[in-house]
DNA sequence: TAGATTGTTAATCGATTAACAATC
DNA sequence: TAGATTGTTAATCGATTAACAATC
């Protein structure tokens, strides 16, 4: 996963980042029936400071109360209004293997209003056949296919040495950003954004911190 | 995805988060048959400045030559060694659902040296059953089987309210890490660490990068 | 040797935290 | 009103980049 990036119309990625956290802790709020949050209350549930929080929330307005906090409803509203998940995005998937239709069959995006609108597959046993309500395709339909569903994002999960065709291809039809579930750094035309998900990264990253450093290999 | 953590042994994780990349690299260089490398080869594979390849390479020693840059398959093998692929590394999966179903069966893991040595499930349809190789068993024996497998990593995909129970029993079987694809920020005693890959934060982000910005929202 | 490239120190840049006036 | 808490500015901290002596 792609640690840093260029900021985005002057907000920072990391800012960004950070906001899914923000949504999850007034998520919970809610359910919890509070009315109202404050800075230091959002901070202890998302293992930060207030002051990031504050901080953070002012890149994109003023929302909250001096003396009192946040409203909770409110707040989360913004928020996922911010995000752009107050509305549906549609995506097209290519490649319906074991995570392919692990992603498929995930409800958690649907009810955050992201829709598989259709899927591609290289493989002639898949095409024709749906999963969870979601078309397979064959990928020669793909421009066509992506025009029609009006899909804003593509998700690549393919093998690593089919994923660049498959950018290309998704790039062509329009999509406004890749999802790159593949372990490779697509070349892509600016200014298309990629959110890369690599789980082998992951995992090494984490194997790091929990083994025993052999380590003091300095020479 | 926790976007920053404190140091681990005075190596920033920002760094660590790099050396997987710079791994993709090195291993494209050697199936090139590239004998070196320099920083700056590097830095364009990485997409980032040659500074910082020689910057994070020297906090854990000296391997490169001036005028000569890296020997490619030597730096391979040590970053390998760094990051603690050069040994097996065991893993136990708690929740065998889709996504439980797609790590299993993940091919890239076993090559990395990461072995999933058993996995849990709460369905008497799953237990005794096998994937992969990999038996699932009852989470009433998950104690058992982590120390008789000595696995070292605990993978969670199990729904989000199932999550806490799952780590605790992780953590109290005796893993070292918990990699956790659950959307809650899990409560583990220090120095447990734990590697969140969270699907729809990534989502969400890569929505607010597409998205025209509706925002402007400030008043 | 001359050119290339490292490792490391210093300079710059950006992000986080602290502080506090404003005010509900 | 008094206490609480915001939004924002200033201070601190850390990470990235630039520069360059060392040297292969």
């Amino acid at each position: 996963m792609t640690i840093d990036k260029p900021k985005l119309d002057g907000i920072p990625y990391r800012v960004i980042k950070r906001l899914p956290g923000y949504r999850a802790a007034l998520a919970d709020a809610v359910t919890s029936g509070a009315e109202r949050v404050s800075s230091q209350q959002l901070a202890t549930a998302c293992g930060c400071t207030a002051s990031q929080v504050r901080q953070d929330l002012s890149f994109f307005g003023s929302f909250g109360q001096q003396g009192y906090g946040y409203a909770t409803q409110e707040l989360l509203a913004i928020i996922d209004h911010i995000l752009g998940i107050d509305a549906e995005c549609r995506l097209a998937l290519v490649g319906v293997g074991q995570l392919g239709h692990a992603l498929l069959s995930y409800p958690g995006f649907m009810e955050k209003g992201f829709r598989f609108a259709v899927a591609f597959d290289s493989d002639p046993k898949l095409i024709g056949r749906s999963i969870g309500g979601v078309p397979i395709c064959a990928l020669s339909s793909l421009g066509d296919q992506i025009a029609a569903h009006r899909v804003e994002i593509g998700v690549i999960a393919v093998p690593k040495n089919a994923a660049q065709e498959a950018a290309d291809a998704l790039v062509g039809a329009g999509v406004k950003g890749i999802w790159n579930f593949a372990p490779v750094q697509l070349r892509l035309p600016l200014p298309m954004t990629v959110e890369n998900v690599n789980l082998l990264d992951s995992l090494m990253t984490l194997a790091f911190q929990v083994r025993p450093r052999a380590m003091a290999l300095r020479r």
